[in-house]
DNA sequence: TGGTACGGCTTGCGCGTGCAAGCCGTACCA
DNA sequence: TGGTACGGCTTGCACGCGCAAGCCGTACCA
């Protein structure tokens, strides 16, 4: 193996200039407290980028006891395009600030070693609830900033902004006239908390607007569960349905058209997230749009106190949602060719 | 701030047994001629267990010059069902080699700390192709190691192994008597180099089938370009169309159902990657299932040959892909309800 | 003119680990 | 009985950096 080219380090940096090593520390740093003339300052900036010097992390790491990283834990679901959506905005943030933003799907299998060991990061933000083996390692890594913490509150998907959508779903579908609603939940485990609190908001949504009782079911596309449910819903006079997200509207919708009902026409269908999907679908899928950006914000503010030890944002992220109408919950309009969807046989 | 707990260090665990640290780093990284006594050994072992002693990653990395990282840079799209299917394979086999597999995905705005700088990762593998100026920091960050190499194939992307799919949906529309075929790439930049690469191969396997020219357009969900190219194929007289992925498979097909015509009957369509889109839509869509797994092994056997300073494997990955016939190719059958789709007014 | 303040730097320690080199005692051999 | 080999450990340095403390010269004031 050929001797690989050592990288440049502080003191190259320092002795090339003739100057110690401190002082280029503290002209790199910016070190409050320390004064240093501007000439000596442009010497060492100059010199520093001239042989392209790169700061160790590790090593500021280890003499510093802050690795200014923010590991995240994402869930095991497929939540990608809403996700990676507020990802980038919080990555972004956290970058400003000095933080980077490091992400980690957790697969059941598990870790032979875990990522927060390897990478000692200042925060861990997990999506899904801690457990508390989990904690502990974190604990024992030297991990002390561990979001959210242990009793208030589970998780994060829990909170109202994620369910925010759900109410408005609802509500759209009874502003259209639909008085008999029905909730496709997951029937996906690894969805089973967010996919839980959805429930639940869209059953108070419609007690509030005083509707029957929603017709929760699950759906899967791995066995005939959405052909099911809108055998059901259709027995039951179901006229909309209001999915967990997109996937599971599609689901409906298909299982629906296949059962020769038309959409919207026989059952409305709206999803969540407003994923890509919806606009590839036929008919085009009605969603809720979510503020990712802002959410991006929330996390990157909460990571950011904690790194900083303030103490957590008193409530809860105020984020925009909005329903994105289209064609399946809209009445087919002259200039449509929704009048071609499939119909149901006599 | 309250004192925050102190980690247990190596020297901790030497203290409480009252032997050196060498001692205690020799028996925990079992290094190689070094002897140590059983009895020492096991000892050893128990109190670290006891203490819960955990090695500090950013002191082994500056000390030892590795950091059993290896760091791995995905590109700014959304093909992530595929990319997580073969990760989670990855991640294992080097879980197992003792390395940790970090994901990155690089957005436009560009970080003002790349990542490498930041983890220092003995191996980077890149999806996309790595820029000059990527090169360099990595370079002066210390890393040696990039894959692929610079000269070598610009991309994993041009991958034979990435491409075999497109020639199997090709194969199969011809088998199924299909003699005029449609390729729809995608529109969206960020797939250029994947996407020209399977219409290239689409076009050699027509080539060596013998059929008509493949009429190639670009779709994309933002404009009306599906609504286009279906009508461009109708006029020439497409009967199947290829799609890049089961993404642009789904566009095509919803602006054939939206022009009026039947699928598969007036026009077939088949996407690529298997996604679990695939079975939520109506009708199914068939598309062609790439082994994930065996790419999987592949980049992890790539990334610890390179780790290890071994050549790299000689050739590519061997891997196994085949067509998954769903409705959307498949004539209808009497038990579907196909029959019932849409239909062009008269 | 002597003392003080302070700007501008240097010296030096510590972070937790890997690893080369050395040290000591015992067993073995001549 | 003296020398050697070697198992089983310890000592000590290095990794690259942050940061506390100290040092030196000049300017300022009494």
């Amino acid at each position: 193996m050929p001797e690989r080219t050592r990288r440049v380090t502080a003191a190259d940096v320092a002795r090339s200039l003739g100057v110690s090593r401190s002082t280029v520390g503290y002209v790199l740093n910016n070190t409050p407290g320390q004064t240093i003339s501007a000439a000596t300052r442009e010497r060492v900036l100059a010199e520093a980028a001239r042989l392209g010097y790169r700061p160790h992390r590790s090593a500021q790491a280890l003499a510093s006891g802050r690795s200014m990283i923010v590991l995240l834990l994402l869930p095991d679901w497929p939540m990608e395009y809403s996700l990676r959506q507020h990802l980038d905005t919080a990555t972004r943030v956290l970058d400003e600030a000095g933080y980077s933003l490091v992400t980690h799907t957790r697969h059941d299998s598990g870790h032979a070693r875990p990522l927060w060991e390897l990478l000692t990061p200042d925060v861990v933000i997990a999506w899904t609830p801690v457990t508390a083996a989990e904690r502990a390692s974190m604990k024992a890594s030297g991990i002390t900033k561990i979001l959210p913490p242990p009793r208030q509150g589970r998780s994060f998907l829990a909170s109202p902004a994620l369910t925010a959508g759900t109410h408005l779903q609802i509500e759209y579908l009874h502003d259209r006239g639909h008085r008999r609603i029905g909730f496709a939940a997951s029937a996906d485990k690894r969805f089973s908390p967010l996919s839980q609190g959805r429930m639940t908001a869209a059953k108070q949504a419609a007690q509030r607007l005083g509707l029957d009782l929603l017709d929760v079911r699950s759906v899967d596309h791995h066995d005939g569960s959405a052909a099911r449910a809108v055998r059901k819903w259709q027995q039951e006079g179901v006229s909309a349905v209001a999915a967990f997200n997109d996937d599971l509207a599609a689901m409906v919708m298909a299982a629906a058209l296949r059962a020769g009902l038309a959409v919207p026409a026989d059952l409305a269908v709206i999803g969540h997230d407003d994923t890509p999907l919806a606009s590839m679908l036929y008919p085009s899928l009605s969603s809720v749009s979510i503020d990712n950006v802002g959410l991006g914000h929330y996390f990157a503010d909460l990571a950011l106190r904690a790194a900083r030890d303030e103490p957590p944002p008193e409530k809860g992220p105020d984020l925009q949602a909005r329903v994105v109408p289209r064609e399946s919950t809209e009445p087919p309009s002259p200039s449509s060719l929704t009048d071609r969807a499939p119909r149901p046989p006599a």
